[in-house]
DNA sequence: ACGAAATCGTCAGTGTGCTGATGTTTTGGG
DNA sequence: CCCAAAACATCAGCACACTGACGATTTCGT
């Protein structure tokens, strides 16, 4: 366990485990795979859901207040929503008042869809913060609306739901 | 604000602020952002930083390796590796013992950028955590290290360092 | 010692995310 | 009213991150 011996380098002593970046990718990365793993029959990875969820809730938006309501850039809402639309999920219709914007609605396959992903998406998110206990479960989540809320700002796609 | 009129869609009730999935999404960004903010001069992303100062500190380590101590898949590292050689920060070295491996060292360059590297890292940590009172930081971070080591076989690429 | 199985690296393909540039349409100031 | 500025969408380009497949090599059972 600690061989004094060991071949290492002279400096840093910089341990990943110890950075809140890791260990938020890392999360990130088990978040994604929780979802996946739960709505593997549906073919809908969670940036998907979001984008699909948020038409469905919100019929007529264009793609720059879906950005936001997601945390999306608009060039990678753009490619989103590409893939919905080829598969049927929601449309782009053209708007008659300002001929810039593309307003988007959920299909009803869309929203069907939706409901059935749904039961799923709440399998994974339990599962991700299974190994907390509950009170710390509830005090994560409040801490992450935090950071997440005070942080907003950094990112190049701030929230605004 | 609250327009009782608003056409919304009849069913789900999701708010997206409320799973963990989402806003852990969204906490990665932003720490992405912070880092790549205060690294700006060196031109490294997170990931090539965590792989060249794992290189660093464990010289002669082999690609699969590698991957378990920054929790990526293999494929991915062979990406991340083949930029950081390009830019002469590592160097891929055949074994002599087993032909399949090709072992990784960091060259003095490398070195050199990574010990620069540092303090502009350490810096974006502060940053990400700094919306929370320091108790709370280091509570997030207990719970941040148990929610990855407890679900740690979730992603394909779970950590083993 | 030989052939099946495991291991290491790579590749093609898909999907997030970002930056910076471009084109089209709308809007607002002079 | 008209031209500059803003807004919306898109595109090319780069970098993670995954899956599934593939060659090359080593190892292990018989």
């Amino acid at each position: 366990m600690s061989d004094p011996k060991v071949d290492e380098a002279q400096a840093p002593a910089v341990d990943l485990t110890e950075m809140p970046g890791h260990l938020i990718r890392r999360l990130q990365q088990i978040a994604v795979a929780a979802f996946l793993q739960e709505s593997e029959a549906f073919g809908l990875t969670p940036v998907q859901f979001a984008a699909l969820q948020a038409v469905a809730a919100q019929p007529r938006v264009d793609q720059r207040t879906l950005a936001g309501l997601v945390g999306l850039d608009t060039s990678t809402v753009a490619g989103v929503v590409d893939r919905l639309e080829a598969r049927g999920l929601l449309q782009r219709q053209a708007s008659t008042e300002d001929r810039r914007v593309r307003l988007l609605v959920a299909t009803d396959q869309g929203q069907r869809l939706l409901a059935d992903v749904v039961p799923a998406m709440l399998r994974a998110q339990e599962r991700i913060l299974e190994p907390l206990c509950p009170a710390d479960r509830a005090e994560f989540m409040r801490m992450l609306r935090g950071l997440v809320a005070g942080n907003n700002a950094l990112s190049r796609a701030p929230t605004q739901g």
